[in-house]
DNA sequence: GTCTATATACTGATAGAC
DNA sequence: GTCTATCAGTATATAGAC
């Protein structure tokens, strides 16, 4: 017989992983403690094991499971894109201010708190990270063969870009004075052609 | 009659900033126990109180120094430059990408602990980074004033650039394929033209 | 699955001898 | 200024009743 789908046990686990997303991003991991945890979500200390096995296990899920939507969105977003290497990367930068403003909480994690995994932990989730930043060099690269971009270093250049545009992550409010779009026009801009006319 | 320069008390006090910034850099604030400081300082737990009044302060001591530190280079390297406002622009520029291969620990530590500080102590950082914020929105004021360049938002375009020039933190290494002229000359072309061709 | 209770270790900070 | 010793509180994690 199937599981009851959003029985309790599903959704203390759910609770689980959304205050922890809160709470991480607010103080980081480490000053996170599991009593705060547990009240966050409304049940006592231990009763998290019946959930997580440990507290870097935990931190480890939250961190693969945003890179691996990350991932998979990011390549959606490419094929649905033309077939032009300037459009391909318009649409690259917009799927990434996007997806970081959205999901803010869970960037600032993956990115920050990777001192804070086990070695072998952190050697997966950086091996997603450099298949991420594989994506973007490959689209400098396609650019560059066509001539529409040139660049002093493809690598370089895309930690600059990826520095840039997840740095959204640090100062976006839904309630701010411009909107997702003027913000993903501002940063596509930025990237594209810089800030002198 | 005058301290002795170089004491042992001084001496102990400067191993102490020195192990914490590399300790906070590694593993962050909270995870860094003033167990683990004094062994890195080859002292016992106990001493440190003779050098610092609580590892609140400690971090605030850092984080304060390094601001101080950095607003007036700024300063000084803009009083250095010519008056043509992208002149200044690119003196800011390359003052921030050198201050920050050089001391990537301190901003790292002061970009990304600030949650760990109380509210007073997060008030007084807060307040000069903002100071240092303005230096750059006046630069692009200044410039757009002069017609040499243009952006949708001041103020987002100022931090999309000092996300993408603070980058450099979280992946220089000296002994890397650039050098420092490389990747402030990098850094200058993305901010100043982009990557399109 | 949640609870109470607890094991074991570590935390920041302090007191007082030298 | 550094040491030994320790306080009081908290950390992650576990055991067993319900």
């Amino acid at each position: 017989m199937a599981r009851i789908t959003g029985s309790n046990g599903e959704r203390t686990a759910l609770a689980i992983r959304h205050a922890a997303l809160r709470l991480i991003h607010r103080h980081g991991f480490a000053a996170m403690s599991l009593r705060d945890l547990a009240a966050e979500v409304g049940i006592r200390p231990g009763s998290l094991y019946n959930h997580i096995a440990t507290k870097q296990s935990l931190l480890f899920d939250l961190m693969h499971e945003h890179m691996t939507t990350l991932l998979a969105e990011t390549d959606a977003a490419l094929a649905a894109a033309g077939p032009a290497p300037l459009d391909r990367l318009r649409s690259f930068i917009a799927h990434h201010v996007l997806y970081h403003l959205e999901r803010k909480r869970e960037v600032y994690i993956a990115n920050f708190e990777l001192r804070a995994l086990d070695a072998a932990n952190a050697a997966r989730i950086l091996a997603m990270r450099h298949d991420y930043e594989a994506r973007l060099i490959g689209l400098l690269e396609e650019g560059a063969a066509a001539g529409v971009l040139a660049t002093a270093d493809m690598r370089v250049t895309a930690y600059a870009m990826l520095a840039m545009l997840t740095g959204v992550c640090t100062w976006y409010k839904p309630s701010g004075r411009l909107d997702r779009a003027a913000i993903v026009a501002l940063h596509t801009d930025l990237a594209l052609d810089g800030i002198r006319r």
